[in-house]
DNA sequence: CGGTGTATTGCACCAAAGGACAATATTCTT
DNA sequence: AAGAATATTGTCCTTTGGTGCAATACACCG
């Protein structure tokens, strides 16, 4: 079985949507469509591939829409399509992560260029993302001290620190150290540091001392 | 001495520097303004601050300019401003990193408070940038050799291992090792590791068995 | 109540990391 | 050639980390 690459185009303009199905099945793509934002949200989408998204269209916008997916941590690439864009709402779509903003009539080439650049985004992401769930599965199987230990060890600390912080001795920390790593599946605290950065990557580390004026030298 | 906070306004139209500056500085900013990108590229900026940069210019371009500036890692945030700007435009600049796209005639709010996210950014950035200058600063003064045991390090090897792949003792990695902590000021592995993750992010972590056809499950 | 999972801790032992003190060899610079 | 930086290695000792084996204590579930 092969990976199904599906682009889902989402614009309540019939003639449109059938046209650019018609276009990229002739490119070899699996194409489905849907007629609102509502529809589409509706479905959960699984398959590799991106979305081809009408910014104005009853009911839920597009820019609506994205904002939606987003919240989900949906997957896929946005391509946003328009018969009447404007700057202010390009610049709004590309910011919140939108792969590319086409206004109608669109080239063919210039879409299909947009959906190759959002396929290759959405094969980046997903290793990551993958790696990421695979991740947080194993963290999920900490228990509540394991973490703490966790939390302690990938911070440089030792044994003995942690334990007193944690008001127990050191063989315990090395008890539940020794768990974390069975439960984590890392195989030195190198890797365990790693997979800590993947998880929380918001504990970013600031090096240097302070200029005293807290500018630039 | 406090921060100083410059806007630089890069236009080739008088009036609209003049306008502009006249607005900023009733707000209370310091403002200087280029007549062409090549006059503000030959400058060095190191204050605070952030660009206000006209798309049309006769000479370089304002997107060419940001290319330009993006090359030498500017660290100022753009904010394009514009009397003819279209979407490709303005796609192609929020993509490469413009913190806004804005269409003359601007309404002075949007521009302040354009200016006002710009400068967040950039404050949001310069900490990270210090911390990684100083980084880089210490990686520098590793020796060949303790660049090699710094990156068998921080993959979690053991000394005897990296010793192995060297074509040398435990003891030399130790010493090496020893040096290593040292200049790169790592009070721990863990910290070590996470200096290494910053220096190099791109070394990203890829976790988790893979599908037979490498789709998600 | 008995089983399971979690948290805890002790003891002993081994492996790995790190520091102290010291020495040798090479290369490059002044 | 003298001196500095680099790379190398040795011995000895201490600290830390990790493991095996085992036991205690508590909470929750059926």
């Amino acid at each position: 079985m092969n990976v199904r690459t599906v682009i889902h185009i989402v614009d309540d303009d019939k003639s449109f949507r059938t046209a650019i199905t018609r276009l990229l099945v002739a490119h070899g793509y699996m194409v489905t469509s849907y007629g609102s934002a509502e529809e589409y949200l509706s479905n959960k989408v699984v398959d590799r591939g991106c979305l081809l998204l009408d910014v104005r269209m009853p009911g839920i916008s597009g820019l609506q829409a994205q904002a939606e997916l987003a919240e989900r941590s949906h997957s896929l690439p946005i391509v946003f399509v328009t018969g009447h864009g404007d700057i202010p709402m390009s610049v709004r779509a590309i910011k919140a992560g939108a792969e590319d903003f086409l206004t109608k009539p669109i080239p063919s080439a210039r879409l299909l260029t947009a959906i190759e650049s959002a396929l290759n985004r959405y094969d980046e992401t997903w290793m990551q993302k993958r790696s990421m769930n695979e991740l947080h599965e194993r963290f999920a199987k900490l228990t509540p001290r394991e973490v703490e230990v966790f939390r302690a060890v990938v911070s440089g600390k030792l044994n003995k620190v942690v334990a007193d912080e944690l008001g127990t001795v050191e063989r315990t920390i090395k008890a539940h150290r020794h768990q974390v790593m069975e439960k984590m599946q890392a195989t030195s605290l190198a890797e365990l540091v790693g997979f800590s950065r993947q998880l929380f990557q918001n504990q970013t580390v600031t090096v240097g001392k302070e200029n005293k004026d807290g500018r630039p030298a």
